[in-house]
DNA sequence: GTCTATAACCGGATAGAC
DNA sequence: GTCTATCCGGTTATAGAC
């Protein structure tokens, strides 16, 4: 937490050399082939002190996803930063993440998995990874502030997660995606980001404004997230 | 898989008593404090014969995972045999389900956890879960057909599985769910069945007929099960 | 060929000395 | 903060009984 930008102290530098040993060895055998000794033999630790900084084999993962994320908010600066079109930018951004995480999607599984676990920190609703999850749901309020669309104030500050949520359930659809080169999951976003917009259109009808104010109270009402 | 009905062979009943033996320990300390070592002593079983027969610790909760959802069905019946509104059938198996899983909410969290793992034979998309992800939607087509409800042959035909998806959802809210009795996911519940409802209605309505026709279409094309 | 038992392995995790 | 030694439990190898 609290840290000399300075000289960074020891534990610091042994923590990061533990944090890149696993992020080699994550990527050359796997998650679950790497054991906890490979990872001190190869950070030049031993296992005990491994575990000084690093509670479990788990939370390792964490580095991993982290580095993920920054990855693929680079990836979609070229998008947003050259169409002003709900649509593309959307789309794009879903394409870069999987450009991104496409050589990691064995990965991502595993980080589902966890995520699906309650007490798991790596759980997307829980406390611990609130800032992890706020990030991620900002790439989207980019995509929506950028864009040339009208959309009614009340669904406007809910959509960012929204489109987040949607996000993973693309995510969900690539993680069982056997096809080359993600080909599927490409096609997936592609149709249904053009219908999410569209979906957006409707829900913005005033005609519909009793039936959206209601859904979005409870999303209000019943979100996970404190 | 062949079986004389007369005469249950040895290996059944050992079979047997190891899964009633692990039901019992899972239920009393839970999945991860319950050994496959205590298992075995109280099934009156070696450790390398629970292993005979059940290939890891986690097959055996699929054992778990059908007695509930075979508790969920029979729990059902009440209102599917008394009520022919929409609405009321579809919040009663909901909350027939929670009523009947409550005691093992922690449990529900490890097969979700499970579930997500796309190589798990607990995953709801594998092959190998085919026949109990069906045994689940048929309930919902159930629920469908004994309501007095017009909706449009494309989309009668989807219904069950949307619907069987949506109370995934269901159970995703509840896993995070610490309220006492559930009761915020009974709310939820209550507040999106009826609002399910209303979108069926919307989403019949002949004017909707094109997207409807496009979401359908996508529906099937990237249905994750073969 | 079907079933059962014993012993060992392996790796995640912890205790406690320095 | 770091190490060594140890535990613990899932899993496997293997040998033999029915």
């Amino acid at each position: 937490m609290q840290q000399d930008a300075a000289k960074t102290g020891k534990g610091e530098r042994t923590k990061a050399r533990i944090v890149d040993a696993a992020l080699v060895l994550f990527r050359e055998h796997g998650y679950d082939a790497t054991t906890m000794r490979m990872v001190a033999e190869r950070a030049g630790v031993s296992l005990g002190n491994a575990y000084y900084y690093f509670k479990s084999k788990e939370v390792l993962l964490q580095a991993f996803y982290k580095e993920m994320h920054d990855a693929h908010v680079a990836a979609s600066q070229e998008v947003l930063s050259s169409s002003n079109k709900l649509h593309d930018r959307l789309l794009g951004v879903l394409q870069a993440r999987i450009d991104v995480t496409e050589p990691y999607r064995r990965f991502a599984a595993l980080l589902f998995r966890q995520a699906a676990d309650p007490d798991s920190p790596l759980n997307p609703f829980h406390e611990a990874s609130r800032a992890t999850r706020e990030e991620a749901i900002q790439l989207f309020e980019v995509v929506i502030e950028g864009a040339n669309v009208k959309v009614p104030k009340d669904l406007a500050k809910e959509l960012p997660e929204l489109l987040w949520t949607y996000s993973m359930g693309i995510v969900l659809f690539w993680i069982h995606d056997r096809s080359e080169d993600s080909a599927r999951t490409r096609k997936l976003a592609a149709h249904t980001s053009d219908i999410v917009v569209k979906l957006i259109r409707l829900a913005s009808n005033p005609l519909l404004r009793p039936l959206r104010k209601r859904v979005l109270e409870l999303l209000r009402d019943f979100r996970v997230t404190g």
